[in-house]
DNA sequence: TGCACCTACAACCCTATGGTTGTACATTTT
DNA sequence: AAAATGTACAACCATAGGGTTGTAGGTGCA
């Protein structure tokens, strides 16, 4: 149930940028290396890179090793999930929101949580 | 279109602390006073009150005073309009994203923006 | 009137975040 | 082989974020 609220963090977080929204809408296009996206931003490869692997760690997009370019590619199942959370939210299906885990049919592994420990939330 | 970005920076910032998201769902079941609220949490009132402020700039609640509590309540449609938001990301109709405000069929008021100017992302 | 309660807000602290530059290394290309 | 390209990562900087305590004012109630 906290690997839940991890999750949910990691998604959100993520998605709290506009400048990985919209490399997360290219990458949903098509698959692109790092520094083919940096182009299309006011910002070093470095920190557009940084994005990218923060959008790993949430499971939004998977990256894979081509020759000497990384290309990275968007994760649906994850963003679906993430949406999915936000309708259970709203319908107050408080207790489902346990299921996460279940959503995601895809083969997003969510990678390593460094969201450290928050508020005890738990009811 | 830069006001857009500012929203959803606004929405997802807000849902993006487990905190915020459970104040969030026990608005949504039902009104509540902020000392109510913080009753819930290991931390100050102060604290619980700055997370509700965020989740007004971000249109999620509404509050009004009644006595001396202010009582606060969740924003389906706020709700609704940023899981479209996701699902409009997933399916790339990038263009279509521009109309966020039409998602709105509420009467939530976004109130001010206090994000200021992010990465130029446009394209 | 007096006191308790709810909220608001300023000031402060520490950590996280988004950005930078510089270095190092693997892979392509010439 | 040499140069160019693509990534990765460390170190650093400034600001935003989440938390605290303290002060102050409005409302409810004995």
């Amino acid at each position: 149930m906290q690997r839940n609220d991890d999750q949910a963090d990691a998604w959100f977080h993520a998605l709290s940028d506009r400048t990985r929204r919209d490399i997360l809408r290219r990458v949903l296009e098509r698959e692109q290396s790092v520094s083919s996206l940096a182009r299309n931003y006011p910002m070093s490869v470095t920190a557009v890179q940084k994005h990218v692997v923060v959008l790993e760690r949430a499971g939004l997009i998977i990256r894979r090793r081509h020759g000497r370019e990384t290309l990275t590619r968007g994760e649906t199942g994850a963003l679906r999930s993430a949406s999915a959370l936000l309708t259970e939210l709203e319908a107050g299906w408080r207790d489902r929101i346990t299921r996460i885990d279940e959503l995601l049919e895809s083969d997003a592994a969510p990678a390593s949580s460094p969201h450290g420990t928050g508020p005890t939330t738990k009811e």
